[in-house]
DNA sequence: CATCCACAGGAAAACGCGGTTG
DNA sequence: CAACCGCGTTTTCCTGTGGATG
């Protein structure tokens, strides 16, 4: 017993030192290869209001978004000469930084007014998802009177609408709403979009303004004429960023987030390149940053091409799984038929015929009906659309004609799902 | 050149399911 | 409560076809 102990007093004694050790080295050998100084600024969302419009302030300043920038001042200015502009609705696609833009106008043009005796105000409606007519009245009295958080449910809906007027009523001069994915109101926009513009401006004396995000181009076309009619509109564009706007983020982002002695600048033009060409999501590109972050921490301790590289093939990968993981489920099964032939080394490509049989074979396994082979060939082209196999059709003369189906994705990839 | 394979893919019928009406 | 719609999905049926092969 008595040896027992000692021996686990030695053990732990020696241990406990090693490990110290161990935490201690490791400490350092991370803080060395350290890129990242202020994890912060790469993710906006943990960013405080204040420090997150100051960045804001400093992309603006830059003369990113100038044009559409000075397309939404000029449907402004009319206020400072007391007259009111029509309602705006603002398309883009996502990232392409529409609500951080008009954040940013908005509130400057709050303090511009103010400094020359206009009473101007803004609210933000937040609906980036999806709400329900009543949940949308919510929001917007949230968003009027910030001590109540939240009204309770069963409270009805002519209650809402009595208390939003009631809190604009008391309100002078202008006042705009922004409010943010507009389309998102379900099942019955109409019915808030009625209230806002046609009940709201009857009730109450200030001059109301409303500027509309969506990034669904033919949003208006779903909506009732009638509505649309009572939005005497603007539209204004939002394009995608190009890639001198993301390298400019991509700068200011890495100087305030990152240790300027280990990165390369010319990792941040190919990741500007990269996201401008996919689809101009400044996000995506600022994800892209980090991923690349931390691909360097855990490799070379430096942020250069190579780094990015890996970053996008990283990034590739994520995205393919995730698309996989949320495929149906006879869809899945498909895709496991055509790679299950696949993966074998002397096989590079499978007919239809053979990868339905694989599918019956796997369907019976699972105890699941098989689809007819008509459905199964659908899923196919599904599935090359998706890119997630390469099936195109071709003829073997007289032994028919078929599609051929080959791999076109990395291995680990198909072991992972396999 | 005609033939004929093995499936592609269009059309229509059948099914399934939530919602509505008599 | 059954009958009936409406609509999306699935099955059944069918016609079409590129080119190796005899």
């Amino acid at each position: 017993m008595s040896d027992r102990k000692k021996l686990k007093k030695d053990c732990n004694i020696s241990g406990k030192d090693c490990t110290e050790e161990l935490i201690e080295s490791l400490h350092a050998f991370r803080k060395n290869r350290a890129i990242l100084i202020n994890p912060d600024y790469l993710d906006d969302e943990k960013l405080p209001e204040d420090e997150r419009s100051k960045v804001l302030k400093e992309i603006f300043n830059r003369n990113i978004r100038e044009k559409q920038l000075s397309r939404i001042i000029s449907h402004l200015t009319p206020i400072l000469d007391n007259a009111c502009p029509p309602s705006a609705l603002i398309y883009g696609p996502t990232g392409s930084g529409k609500t951080v833009s008009l954040i940013h106008v908005l509130s400057t043009f709050c303090t511009f007014a103010q400094k020359r005796n206009i009473e101007f105000n803004y609210y933000y409606i937040d609906l980036t998802s999806p709400k329900s007519f009543f949940a949308a009245l919510n929001e917007m009295a949230i968003s009027l009177d910030a001590t109540n958080r939240k009204y309770r449910k069963g409270i009805p809906v002519e209650y809402m609408q009595t208390k939003i007027i009631n809190a604009i009523s008391k309100m002078k001069g202008y006042l705009c709403f922004l409010i943010d994915e507009a389309d998102n109101i379900k099942p019955n926009p109409d019915l808030f979009l009625t209230f806002i513009a046609k009940t709201l401006p009857r009730k109450v004396s200030c001059r109301l303004l409303y500027i509309l995000i969506t990034n669904r181009l033919d949003w208006e076309k779903t909506l009732d004429s009638r509505i649309l009619s009572f939005f005497k509109k603007t539209d204004i564009l939002f394009e995608p960023y190009d890639a001198m706007d993301l390298l400019e983020i991509l700068k200011l982002r890495s100087e305030k987030a990152l240790d300027q002695k280990k990165v390369d600048q010319a990792a941040l033009h190919k990741i500007s390149a990269y996201a401008s060409q996919e689809t101009g999501d400044a996000r995506m590109a600022v994800e892209l940053l980090s991923k690349a972050v931390r691909v360097g921490e855990e490799t070379t301790g430096f942020l250069g091409v190579t780094e990015v590289d890996a970053a996008e093939k990283r990034l590739e990968v994520d995205k393919t799984t995730e698309l996989i993981n949320t495929l149906a489920v006879h869809q899945k099964l498909a895709l496991q038929s055509c790679y299950y032939s696949l993966i074998k080394p002397d096989i590079k490509k499978v007919t239809t015929g053979q990868a339905y049989k694989n599918y019956q074979k796997l369907c019976d396994q699972r105890q699941n009906r098989a689809l007819s082979q008509r459905r199964f060939c659908d899923m196919i082209s599904f599935l090359d659309l998706y890119g997630l196999i390469n099936a195109r059709v071709i003829s073997m003369g007289r032994y028919g004609k078929t599609r051929e189906i080959i791999s076109s994705l990395p291995e680990q990839i198909i072991e992972k799902f396999l």
